[in-house]
RNA sequence: GGCGCCAUGGUGUAACUGGUUAACACGCCGCCCUCUCAAGGCGGAGAGUUCGGGUUCGAUCCCCGAUGGCGCUACCA
């Protein structure tokens, strides 16, 4: 931070608990917490929740664990409490409807009663006009008696905030400098839905000033928004906080990281055996951030040595490559580092704990006539990754096609389904129905991608023992291989 | 399409407020060590800094433009 503007900092990381903790909130969590250490000030985690049709109920709790395994610790949030609580937004719905009403009342916000299907219309014939896709105004020119009429009537509503017509807004990104955005292209966003629960627009505004966030450090994908936020800001007559746009982590081909193209899951991570310090390190290397004579001289450092020497000032605004390569080989060294017992202990705290072993051992027991089978019956649990050939996981009867595309199907199920043997198996069963799969095809072609083989304990136990992220993981890895090798036939 | 951000080898970074044979790490290749594979040691290829202008005695670095990449463009965050 700037030295003019020593004080108390407060910076918070606001997750959104729709499915696995993702390394992105991992990388943007370690440097806000970074800041918040190097500067006696506080770090808030406080968890977005406010849409409903994506909200994961496992979510929550993983991203806690997740955070934990890094040793990115908090000091203000929805477990730990706090002066300024409470720190999940679903259980603030009453202060952002005051909020929402004090804009009402002031005239920079009003109701709007166009259906989805109305906006979805006018959406797309701008599209198809080649113009912006905006808010076409209708109702921000509503008379009184026709809001009125309408609230009387019981018509769903959301509220807009009014924005300008004219003019622009100027922020300072304090890694980029000034940015502007003429107003005729900030759109009169949405900031309470109809169901009553605000946009993210409108509750980190208001969450930001209550829990006296001074720097908001977030991701870059959040730069073309902060206009309507620091619009809000000022309609509520607040002190705008200082903003720290982090570039965004990209796959191998440059785009913003995602779970198609990499492993995104921190779970994943963990049970594939990384360790948190070489995560940690390695994410401490996106941007740059530590200085060029550490970084020079050795590119391994803790988190300690990060407290010490870190400067978010340094941070390069260009997207880094999230290289599972070099992740892999810092991995390495972390584990060559570790002393013989140390080692040891990292493998049976993970890989080979007892919890994993003891219910691995459950799925096996009667399928064994000496204990020596064991390895034979269970690597697939143990592997990093299993290719089987088109002869294991070809069913007679389907092209290979019409196989990776229901592979592609069951993929889809999986990561919609909760994560049990009796959720998952109606799920794979009535989606194999649909597809005009057989049970047996169906099950037959998980088990070969995720085992390797056509003989394996019990299919569902073992997905559930494995781990979604993994099991995902390798289904995907599948699906890429089989994409490759489909490519070089052609 | 519109708006915004960004731009150093394949990847991650470095090069003090303009002056270096553009450095380090990963990866890749070769050699050594060695029963194998790793690890380790040694060496090598690979960018003249996206391109074009400008400012300057001198630009990776400052300015302008182009190009490219990415993001946003939701009653998602």
């Amino acid at each position: 931070m700037t030295a003019d503007t020593e004080q108390n900092i407060r910076v918070r990381i606001a997750p959104s608990p729709t499915g696995d903790p993702h390394v992105g909130t991992a990388y943007i969590g370690l440097i806000n917490f970074l800041c918040a250490r190097q500067r006696n000030g506080k770090f808030v985690l406080r968890i977005e929740d406010t849409d409903r049709t994506r909200f994961v109920s496992t979510s929550e709790q993983m991203i806690f664990e997740a955070l934990r395994w890094l040793g990115l610790s908090w000091d203000e949030g929805p477990d730990v409490g706090g002066p300024y609580g409470p720190y999940r937004q679903s259980e603030r719905t009453e202060i952002y409807r005051e909020h929402a009403d004090l804009l009402l009342a002031s005239g920079s916000a009003y109701r709007c009663f166009c259906t989805p299907e109305e906006l979805e219309a006018v959406r797309r014939q701008q599209m198809a006009a080649r113009l912006p896709a905006r808010y076409p105004g209708t109702c921000r020119r509503l008379s009184v008696s026709e809001v009125e009429a309408n609230l009387s009537a019981a018509r769903p509503f959301v509220i807009r905030m009014k924005v300008p017509g004219s003019g622009s807004t100027t922020f300072r990104d304090e890694l980029r400098g000034a940015i502007t955005f003429e107003h005729t292209n900030v759109d009169d966003q949405v900031l309470i839905k109809s169901d009553g629960f605000p946009t993210y627009h409108l509750a980190n505004v208001v969450d930001d000033y209550l829990m006296r966030i001074t720097d908001v450090i977030r991701a870059e994908e959040w730069i073309s928004s902060t206009p309507k936020h620091v619009l809000l800001y000022q309609a509520f007559g607040w002190p705008v906080p200082r903003f720290w746009h982090m570039p965004l982590l990209r796959n191998v081909d440059k785009s913003k990281i995602s779970k198609r193209k990499n492993p995104v899951s921190l779970v994943y991570y963990r049970q594939a055996g990384y360790l948190p310090e070489a995560m940690l390190n390695f994410l401490g290397l996106m941007g740059g951030g530590m200085p060029a004579d550490i970084n020079n001289a050795t590119e391994k450092f803790t988190l300690e040595d990060m407290m010490q020497h870190f400067d978010i000032r340094n941070i390069r605004p260009a997207g880094p490559v999230f290289d599972l390569t070099k992740l892999r080989w810092l991995n390495g060294e972390y584990l060559r580092a570790l002393s013989p017992q140390a080692f040891y202990g990292a493998l049976r705290s993970t890989i080979l704990s007892d919890h994993y072993l003891s219910r691995i051992a459950g799925l096996v027991q009667t399928r064994m006539e000496t204990l020596g089978q064991f390895g034979d019956l269970t690597n697939f649990f143990f592997a990093e990754n299993v290719l089987p050939p088109p002869e294991v996981f070809l069913p007679k009867k389907r092209s290979i096609e019409e196989t990776l595309a229901f592979a592609a199907e069951q993929l889809a199920t999986l990561e919609a389904t909760e994560w049990t043997a009796e959720a998952l198996e109606p799920a794979l069963k009535q989606m194999g129905d649909a597809k005009g799969w057989s049970v047996k095809e169906n099950f037959m072609l998980l088990r070969a991608i995720l085992t390797g083989s056509t003989m394996s304990p019990p299919l569902l136990e073992s997905m559930v023992i494995f781990g979604k992220a993994r099991t995902l993981d390798r289904l995907r890895r599948f699906l890429d291989a089989q994409k490759k090798t489909a490519g070089h036939r052609k």
